[in-house]
DNA sequence: CTGATAAGTGTTTAATTTACACTAAGTATA
DNA sequence: TATACTTAGTGTAAATTAAACACTTATCAG
């Protein structure tokens, strides 16, 4: 039975602004018990040829000394987004940071103290950009571990891991956000490693450079070609070797190029 | 710094059960302010050659008279799927409906009476499955609507709408879904017509039907080839016209079919 | 000047995608 | 019973994209 459009949609014309007004002072917050809200981040970088995500070592119980994926409650005047940029930067003292909505994770259970439902995020931080960890309001130990190694997890936090790797790993074949996991100039064998070293299998070399559609410094661009990389005149020069010319992406925005990889 | 495996990842060797218990009896749950949480269900299905939508007049402020998506308060012992799937049955009636978790959307403005924090769903029902729509427990009006000619909506569910709807593509595009929105025998013409209405433009009939991997009666299949739909012997007569066979989707579970459209 | 090392570069083949138009099978009706 | 009408059903050629694969170049160290 469809009702399609068999009202005005739209605002009733006689002034409902006093019967408004009266009804939320009346509205009664506390009809439900409320559960407690947390985001969780993960937090990726690669350092060392590893992806790497950020731990802490929980202080308290429940899953007292295991590691977990750093988060905290959401403060009650304060966004999603903006709660879990407060949780990675005190974790890693990084501002400006790339972070997208992962998950919503609230199975009773979940945390045996009370009903907690957290919005996970996950955030891509250069290495270079992450200052010493900090201590640790809370006294805890925070360290980066190899997504490939890792400790046991409190929580269901290694479930969203999990999930934040696939979708770390579909970003990768699908975006340009792989430019914030690299220093604005980047030879072109690092970037590759960035990918090599996600989706833990090797690529081949001139297949992943076509793909990247680079700006070539010397040569006129094609008008409609959509060019993803730029050639920049330095160099790396380190080692006994060629050195390789240093690249930047052309939009540092994250930017969806279909079926990249 | 990577602090990496510093230590044994097991539980501590002491026993903590006594002093885990204790500290969980002295857990106080109301050190934070909590937000409210509720489950809003986008749910699709396709009607009158049209995408249609499911959407509830509100009774009360705010935004009193206005369409929203429906939805409601998780209880505290419940899961969210298991809240969103409550409030779809409310709704529909239907059960056994494909459900997914779409975004979480938190702003702490978006409804002015307190906090919410809302898990949105999106759902995808038959159209024939959908009993008449119940006259609803807090007598609200609900109604389909296309979600090409949209009323205003409540809060911000038109973003929520927007979001689902772009969701929705992306799945028909790469999985096997469409079967949630049709019975089980259908005419090719028909999955079609529902791939048409969904992204909105007109498909070439005969790249889609190749794309869609078809199982013949007749033909013995080839060993490695992943079928998504089988051809049946029945054939759907009506109108004066040659009469359109009846196909079937092999495997009516969420598949990824990458590039399928 | 030689060796070591990583950088850089094209071509051929296979697979996939796109564009495109006629025949087949039933019903209605003249 | 022949003809018109309607939707079902089918294949091929061209263009694009993806995959496999190996040698030359530039620098540094000795």
């Amino acid at each position: 039975m469809t009702n399609k459009e068999t009202t005005t949609n739209e605002k009733p014309e006689h002034d409902l602004e006093h019967e408004e007004r009266e009804f939320l002072a009346k509205y009664d917050a506390s009809r439900y018990e409320r559960p407690s809200v947390t985001t969780d981040v993960v937090i990726f970088t690669i350092q060392e040829q590893d992806l790497q995500v950020l731990l802490v070592q929980r202080g308290d119980h429940p899953y007292k000394n295991m590691w977990a994926i750093p988060g905290g409650f959401v403060n009650i005047q304060e966004s999603l987004e903006a709660g879990a940029r407060r949780e990675l930067e005190e974790e890693t003292g990084v501002q400006d940071v790339y972070m997208e909505q992962l998950y919503t994770f609230g199975e009773p259970s979940r945390d045996p103290r009370t009903r907690v439902i957290t919005v996970a995020y996950f955030a891509l931080v250069e290495a270079r950009q992450v200052r010493t960890l900090r201590a640790g309001s809370d006294a805890r130990a925070a360290g980066w571990f190899s997504v490939y190694r890792l400790p046991p997890l409190a929580f269901d936090h290694a479930n969203i891991l999990d999930y934040a790797l696939t979708r770390l790993r579909y970003k990768l074949e699908y975006t340009n956000v792989a430019f914030q996991l690299l220093p604005e100039l980047f030879t072109l064998t690092e970037l590759q490693r960035v990918y090599e070293i996600v989706f833990n299998r090797p690529l081949d070399k001139r297949n992943f450079r076509k793909k990247l559609n680079i700006r070539e410094l010397d040569q006129a661009p094609e008008p409609d070609k959509v060019y993803m990389i730029e050639e920049t005149s330095e160099f790396k020069m380190e080692g006994s070797h060629r050195p390789a010319r240093l690249h930047r992406f052309i939009d540092r925005v994250d930017r969806i190029i279909r079926g990249f990889i």
